[in-house]
DNA sequence: CCGGCCTACTGGTCAGACCAGTTCGTCGGA
DNA sequence: TCCGACGAACTGGTCTGACCAGTAGGCCGG
């Protein structure tokens, strides 16, 4: 046997051994029943005391564990309840966490975000413009309906009250149609990241009035063309729309970047009219 | 004052409350710290010890911050370091995670991850091909060249030794070129998700060295596509050659959801020759 | 029948202790 | 002079035991 790793021993590569951590393996265990099925969302696990006497550890193990999980999004600890941790349904709140520490601690920029936004929603609408039932084609209308009472209405606050919340649906809608939740989960993340971006710093208080009868334009444009299936139009839309929209919020310098999205024509002949793009 | 509150009671919203806890109020703290910059990527904390001191608490709300601010990536507790945990980079760490927990709990599917991919990789393909540097240029030749050897030399093991080793630099740098970090990343996630998947299925042992010459006759056509700038081919080389290459280890309901995106001609009249696509 | 109280839990927190491990200064020997 | 071994002074990891506030649900009295 010696021999045997002797003889390799040039090839053999050893890994970094790490200590493994009482409450690791505690994790290790519950993500395993949740990923086999064996704990269902809605299920509760034991108690910490009573998981304490299973896993043969301290309570203070149980608990980093727990904070683990909990953290993750796998489950939720209430005090006082009898029935001990929830195992909770997957949500993509871990997702747009970790995203958005991305974002905050400048590993992304402004201009990244809104590029990779153009791509998403241009091909949400792409797909739903495809792939869209009569159903989402309601659902689309009543969202789009809400939007223009809200416009018409006028817009009490800034806050998600009225126009924004309509059009988050609409915008929810389109992806939900486009039948790729990680398409939907990634475009509504992106979106939120870049929202909260945006209103840290600028806050510009521009005319909401106006902001909004152009996003109910825009947005009425992309139901005309869903409704057709005529996806190219439905994606171009999405790309011009939303380098309109954010390319007087980015430094200049990040500016170009949208740009080869932007002219990636479609279909030959139908070019983008070029001045519309300028600043 | 209580007039305006009673006034609008039928517009007041109260939001459910949840008891803050002593441990989710220091991770804010440390989470801001780094946002802000003023604990910077490879500082450290001051100790569990110390920290219990400043913050006011026990010892266990230290370690449960500690243990939610590691698996989130942003520290890294070692025993018997005297400068205490160290404050990490960003990393794509904690995004992939997430990711990986919603497609294993089958919130995603496959054909939904290999059609973020279809979108990602070709997106990534376009904008390498129109901005390139030569830099990038080398970066790719080299890869390719890497790959071509490996290939060639025969592939030894099916781990992460050889041909996959170079393919997963190709096309890490592919995603360089295209100057966007989220993209980067994303699409690795992605790839990384779906490997992941598969290697736990179907572990089809096919033949290695037919899908290694595959895969490199694809990665220099890409390349060539991307030397020429001609992003329109590149990005049609994406989805052609993740649709060729996962389409039959989809569920076969799921396929048909790829075709969308496939038959998407970027420009008109280069349709795409019809039997390439067939199973 | 219903509302309030009481018990038996729950999780949240703290204090104190021990252990294994690391770091680093010190000291003795070569 | 240099270098290795030793040990003090920490570190984080874990366990124990305790207390508190809060919840759920049964019990009892109205």
């Amino acid at each position: 046997m010696p021999d045997e790793v002797r003889g390799d021993q040039r090839e053999v590569r050893f890994e970094r051994v790490s200590p493994v951590r009482a409450y690791e393996r505690i994790v290790e265990q519950v993500e395993e029943a949740i990923f086999t099925g064996q704990l269902r969302p809605g299920q509760h696990l034991p108690s910490e005391r009573d998981l304490m006497i299973q896993f043969g550890v301290g309570r203070s193990s149980v608990r980093e564990a727990l904070r683990v999980l909990q953290s993750n999004g796998m489950v939720r600890s209430r005090p006082g309840d009898p029935r001990g941790p929830e195992v909770l349904a997957p949500s993509t709140e871990p997702l747009l966490q970790s995203m958005t520490r991305l974002a905050r601690t400048d590993a992304l920029s402004l201009g990244e975000l809104v590029q990779f936004r153009m791509v998403l929603e241009s091909t949400a609408n792409l797909l739903a413009a495809r792939l869209r039932t009569d159903e989402h084609l309601t659902e689309l209308a009543a969202a789009l309906a809400a939007m223009r009472a809200s416009a018409e209405r006028g817009t009490p606050e800034c806050g998600p009250t009225g126009f924004s919340r309509a059009e988050a649906a609409f915008r929810d809608a389109v992806t939900r149609a486009s039948g790729n939740a990680l398409l939907r989960v990634c475009a509504a993340v992106v979106r939120d990241v870049v929202a909260t971006l945006l209103a840290d710093s600028p806050a510009g208080a521009d005319d909401q009035r106006a902001l909004a009868r152009a996003a109910l334009h825009h947005h009425t444009a992309v139901f005309e063309a869903i409704r057709a299936g005529d996806g190219d139009t439905a994606a171009r839309l999405a790309r011009r729309g939303l380098h309109e929209h954010y390319a007087r919020h980015l430094p200049p310098e990040q500016r170009p970047m949208l740009l080869p999205l932007l002219d990636h024509r479609p279909t030959a002949g139908e070019a983008p009219d070029g001045d519309a793009t300028g600043a």
